[in-house]
DNA sequence: TAAAAAATTTAGACTAACCTAAAAATATAT
DNA sequence: ATATATTTTTAGGTTAGTCTAAATTTTTTA
């Protein structure tokens, strides 16, 4: 049978606070993540572990299983190839399309996914820098540096970023801070941890540690 | 307040139900398009019409309100509009589009519709000749012949389809006549109304009086 | 025009996904 | 090691959209 809208949203966000080590992730982390009360969580989970989807132990957290898992990198894929259309063909800003992508993500046949994979020329990365899952369900996250990880001197790319929200990207907009700059740092503030990062080679700017935080970057 | 996935169906299939005359639709034949039963038909016209969107008296029939008759045609829009990307970018083909657009169509956001409409090139007719309604909410319906209305001798162009059923499409394209063919009929049989088609001055096809019900021509 | 048939609505129930309040289990702090 | 605090689950309800069966209204037929 096919799994809901709503279920597929519990399985996208199991995976996210999972993480790469496949940590348990708990009812009040997953009630503040689908703006829910824990209740109806417990509920959901029940749900799940009775689909196979999820291992879950009452009082111990949750998991994916290998079944959860695949469905949960579907919609992850399906998510960030919306997102590329949106903005590579359709002119939207980065900042504008997690939204909709959110309800794209949902629609189902594969047959759709792979042409639409097709049609963007089976891109790897979306617009904000997170990789895309192959057909074959495969999701390889680059190990990539936290600005803040950074020493002075060092110059590297911009790469993605962790906060997704449109005011964070769109303060990036206005720094002219776009994926693939390049950020040299070169100064940082002992007291509140901001620094001066020269972006492409041109302006200096100053960057607040909750920007840093934010940005994933790369040695060249 | 929005409307829900159901509630836009419920008012897409009233529109093309009640016809260009705006005649009322009844409950059963609601029930049969919704493939639902007649009391979850009575539920949900109740709401409806609580909410501004149909005329409704009990045992009358419904109609469309303006409001509901403006909701009806933004879906109807992009249900078009979804079908053209699907054929001309992606490469499916016509027999396959409908379930896909179906679902896609009530994906809010205003300015995807706008975005994807200006991507596409204001397409004025969808892959089965059918208008797309503009973004101010106007759809003029051309007034098409219906193939069974063409005398002997006379040449015209297949303009659009009745018949959306992946079966009945896939038969057209068996047979050569997609859309700006030109047809010209040689002979009706006067016993089963089965008529000898010349397309595009090629061949000749016998087609059953099922098949030109539901091809939409036009004279040149 | 009254009886029969058909269409429609009402009554009462179900499921999915949510809620609040209370109970139970686990974790933390003295 | 208890007592307290926190987390999670259970119990009992709600709403949207569906259902079946029964009642009611409208239409058709004789
Ligand atoms: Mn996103
Ligand atoms: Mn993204
Ligand atoms: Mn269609
Ligand atoms: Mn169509």
């Amino acid at each position: 049978m096919q799994n809901s809208f709503t279920e597929e949203n519990y399985l996208k966000i199991i995976h996210a606070l999972s993480g790469r080590d496949g940590v348990e992730v708990t009812t009040n982390a997953l009630a503040e993540s689908t703006s829910t009360r824990a209740a109806s969580v417990t509920d959901m989970l029940r749900k799940l572990a009775e689909k196979g989807l999820i291992h879950y132990k009452k009082y111990q957290g949750v998991t994916l299983t290998d079944s959860g898992e695949k469905v949960a990198i579907k919609v992850i894929r399906k998510h960030r190839l919306w997102e590329v259309f949106l903005v590579e063909k359709l002119g939207f800003g980065w900042d504008e399309v997690h939204d909709i992508a959110e309800e794209l993500e949902h629609i189902p046949s594969e047959v759709l996914v792979e042409k639409l994979d097709a049609f963007l020329g089976h891109p790897k990365f979306d617009p904000h820098g997170d990789p895309i899952p192959d057909a074959k369900g495969n999701l390889t996250e680059p190990d990539y540096l936290i600005l803040t990880d950074v020493h002075i001197g060092e110059k590297v790319l911009m790469m993605g970023v962790l906060d997704h929200a449109p005011s964070f990207l769109q303060h990036l907009d206005r720094s002219g801070i776009t994926l693939g700059a390049v950020l040299e740092v070169q100064e940082i503030n002992e007291y509140d941890k901001s620094a001066s990062v020269r972006i492409n080679g041109g302006p200096t700017l100053f960057i607040s540690l909750e920007v840093s935080k934010n940005l994933l970057v790369q040695r060249r």
